[in-house]
DNA sequence: TCTCCCTCCTAA
DNA sequence: TAAGTTAGGAGGGAGA
């Protein structure tokens, strides 16, 4: 939007076709193009633009599979990879210093966007991006630039079919037809419903390492090794495999009688020494080489070059031998699905799951109960045992369930929790020891919302906190305590905007149902009608803000960017909504299991906590919008006091002059200390000398905690004239 | 108030 | 033109 995609639409309103001027080809415009918003392919997928003879990265879409943030600006990105502070500045300030006179101002503009350009290579550096997909692409025999435009399939068919051809198979490529017609699967892998509580007693954590490839392997599973349904066979006739047909005589199934094993859902396979399947040794070779790679960062633990290179490359491994499997199942989109294989792998790894949670439950001895578990994992609880001896038994029952299943699939002891809470299924936290040896216990949240990115900060921290205070003190006041504050401070309108804030991924204008109600889209609507360059690009994530509207109307009418939030003081943070709807409901889900209602603490704080009065006295309102918000919501209060009132002073203020005149005089004191002690924190990093003083330039970055409370300070120094005013009054 | 549908994000 | 899978919880809105 604002580097290449840029240029190029400026270029072409000046009818220069921009991208093949920019290739290794420029006189063919046919290989080098920007694809078109609308564009299914392309603009949610890598880059949007492509240039023949060039590998154009798209350096946010990277970070945005690369890593889980709230936002993927370039200043966020900055501050979080490089810990590096950046400034941002909007295209008024940059004009306004491009266009003056004096030099200094428009070696400003040529610094901000250089330190931009730098920074955009700086991030690749630090992730080691370049290196790690030329890794990928050596690794899987592909191209660097597939390694960032296909799919896992892609990945998987690379290595598959080399192996495959040394043993001369061709691999079937079904039509659309044929793979909408393939039979539906059968199986779906076990997920227990937790006990929902909270667990004082250690609970061991065990799972299956690799368990779908290691099943492959251990069974040889494959489609090379594949015979079709038990139900099938003796059938002369061909019949149904995967997406086309398998035949085999009745004469030759008779003939591998001892030969085949039977899949828990009813398929038959060869025994390895008849046929060893191409994906079993594909897996073992890949999970064989992983072991190598991490035997030989062992052995190389200086070289730090090295080390990057190998972690990567094991990384890798580990990602190809897990999606093996789901090539198998891809029956939406994949290229040779085959149901019978990845049903049996299902269905046995259903089956391993089952028989050891019913061989831990029935053994006496170990005096343990499967209190959860998912597809490939067992969470045990040890009634009235202590950490050391759960971490004995806990041992003991990896020894025994391996002993029970074939190699290479192995159980592996995990971690102990102590204590943890089971909310439902795959949402749990606790504190984790992973070792014997570990005093501390580290805390370890899944599915909840501490780890989720859909809530706002906000909750995400509370709940963990709470949640601490909880698995450290055992003590529930404490964590009520610590709640009602919070509550307090967003009543009074006292937390930072930035942890009220929401951030969605946008999936493009028309990338909805029609009618859907979308926060985003919303946003998006409403903000291209003043700049229609404003759309977000797809996959980007928006940020919004629930502020007060009027009562009864839907919620989505108060959805408003963070941007306008702080540009306008009639809007103000729905705190009640915030509290009941957003940050009540996920605390209970935790704390109703240990008999805490979050509700009635909030409840039970004093109604008094009212939202801020933004404007003292009159005072003209910036938006049209904010009238009706403050005639609602915003009831006058006293200026020296905030307690309700008609009048700017309430009358209890107003008969004690003195302490008035001086709690006055020192709010405004406060007001302006803050905004210029914020101010020159902002115009150190953004590389402006003490001297400079227009506030108008100031950096607009959106993800900086500082900027937003020196936006927040700005507007309440505002109010400094009215109060002011009522000052001079008062003395008179 | 309940149910259904849509959206979003995470676990495995 | 490309696209690994399913399970699962949760919130919001519309309509019965």
């Amino acid at each position: 939007m604002s580097s290449w995609g840029f240029l190029i639409e400026r270029a072409a309103t000046k009818e220069i076709n921009l991208p093949p001027l920019l290739s290794r080809l420029p006189a063919s415009d046919r290989d080098s193009e920007m694809r078109e918003e609308s564009d299914p392919y392309g603009a949610d997928h890598t880059s949007e633009l492509r240039i023949a003879g060039r590998v154009v990265l798209n350096v946010w879409r990277l970070m945005r599979s690369e890593v889980a943030f709230y936002s993927y600006t370039f200043e966020n990105m900055m501050f979080h990879v490089l810990h590096e502070r950046v400034p941002k500045f909007d295209h008024a300030a940059l004009t306004r210093w491009w266009r003056h006179r004096t030099s200094l101002y428009r070696w400003r503009v040529v610094d901000y966007y250089l330190a931009r350009a730098h920074g955009n290579l700086a991030l690749l550096d630090q992730l080691d991006l370049v290196g790690r997909t030329a890794e990928l692409a050596r690794l899987f025999g592909i191209q660097f630039f597939e390694v960032i435009s296909r799919g896992s399939q892609f990945r998987v068919e690379s290595i598959m079919l080399r192996l495959a051809k040394r043993k001369n198979y061709v691999a079937v490529s079904p039509s659309v037809q044929q793979r909408a017609q393939m039979k539906a699967p059968e199986y779906i892998p076990l997920v227990m419903e937790p006990e929902s509580r909270m667990y004082t007693d250690p609970v061991v954590v065990l799972d299956f390492q690799s368990l779908y490839p290691s099943i492959m392997m251990a069974y040889n599973y494959c489609f090379s090794t594949c015979l079709g349904r038990v139900a099938n066979m003796g059938d002369t006739k061909p019949y149904p495999f995967g997406c086309t047909e398998l035949k085999v005589s009745p004469q030759r199934i008779a003939k591998l009688e001892d030969q085949v094993t039977f899949s828990p859902g009813g398929m038959a396979f060869l025994r390895p020494h008849l046929r060893r399947g191409i994906l079993p040794q594909m897996l073992k070779e890949i999970l064989d080489t992983r072991v190598m790679v991490k035997k030989s960062m062992k052995l190389h633990k200086e070289d730090k070059t090295l080390q990057r290179v190998l972690h990567s490359r094991q990384l890798g491994l580990k990602l190809i031998a897990n999606v093996t499997y789901g090539y198998t199942s891809a029956n939406f989109s994949g290229r040779m699905p085959c149901m019978e294989v990845a049903d049996s792998v299902v269905s046995k790894g259903r089956e391993t799951l089952e028989r050891t949670i019913k061989m831990i439950d029935s053994n006496k001895k170990w005096g343990a109960r499967v209190v959860y578990g998912d597809t490939d994992s067992v969470f045990v609880l040890f009634a009235g045992k202590t950490k050391a001896q759960a971490f004995d038994i806990g041992e003991e029952i990896v020894a025994a369930v391996n002993d029970a299943n074939p190699k290479p699939v192995k159980l592996k002891f995990e971690k102990v929790y102590l204590p943890c809470i089971l909310q439902t299924k795959k949402r749990y936290v606790g504190s984790m020891y992973e070792t014997r040896e570990q005093t501390e216990p580290v805390y370890e949240a899944k599915g909840i919302e501490t780890v989720r990115r859909d809530g706002c900060p906000a909750v995400a921290k509370m709940l963990e906190k709470c949640l601490r205070i909880l698995f450290e003190t055992k003590d529930v006041s404490k964590v009520k305590q610590f709640t009602q504050r919070q509550f307090r401070k967003v009543l009074a309108g006292n937390a930072s905007v930035q942890d009220l804030t929401f951030a969605r991924e946008f999936r493009g204008v028309s990338g909805y149902k029609p009618g859907a109600m979308v926060p985003a889209l919303e946003l998006t609507r409403r903000l291209t009608r003043a700049d229609r360059r404003a759309v977000p690009r797809t996959g980007e994530r928006v940020p919004y803000v629930i502020v007060y509207g009027e009562p009864g109307r839907p919620l989505i009418q108060s959805v408003k960017s963070p941007a306008e939030v702080l540009a306008d003081p009639g809007m103000r943070p729905n705190a009640q909504y915030y509290i009941t709807k957003v940050i009540v409901p996920p605390l209970n889900r935790c704390f109703s299991l240990v008999g805490a209602d979050v509700m009635a603490w909030f409840l039970e704080l004093p109604k008094v906590s009212r939202p801020r009065l933004t404007g003292v006295g009159p005072r003209p309102s910036t938006s049209k919008g904010s009238g009706v918000i403050l005639q609602y919501f915003a009831s006058h209060h006293c200026a020296a006091c905030d307690a309700l009132s008609t009048q700017p002073l309430c009358d209890a203020c107003r008969s004690r002059p003195q302490s008035t005149v001086l709690n006055l005089g020192s709010k405004i004191r406060a007001w302006e200390r803050a905004c210029s002690d914020l101010g020159k924190i902002c115009r150190a990093c953004a590389g402006f000398d003490a001297s400079y003083q227009y506030q108008q330039d100031a950096c607009k970055s959106m993800d900086c905690p500082v900027v937003y409370r020196r936006r927040r300070a700005e507007l309440d120094a505002e109010q400094v004239e009215s109060v002011q005013a009522i000052l001079d009054n008062l003395m008179l």
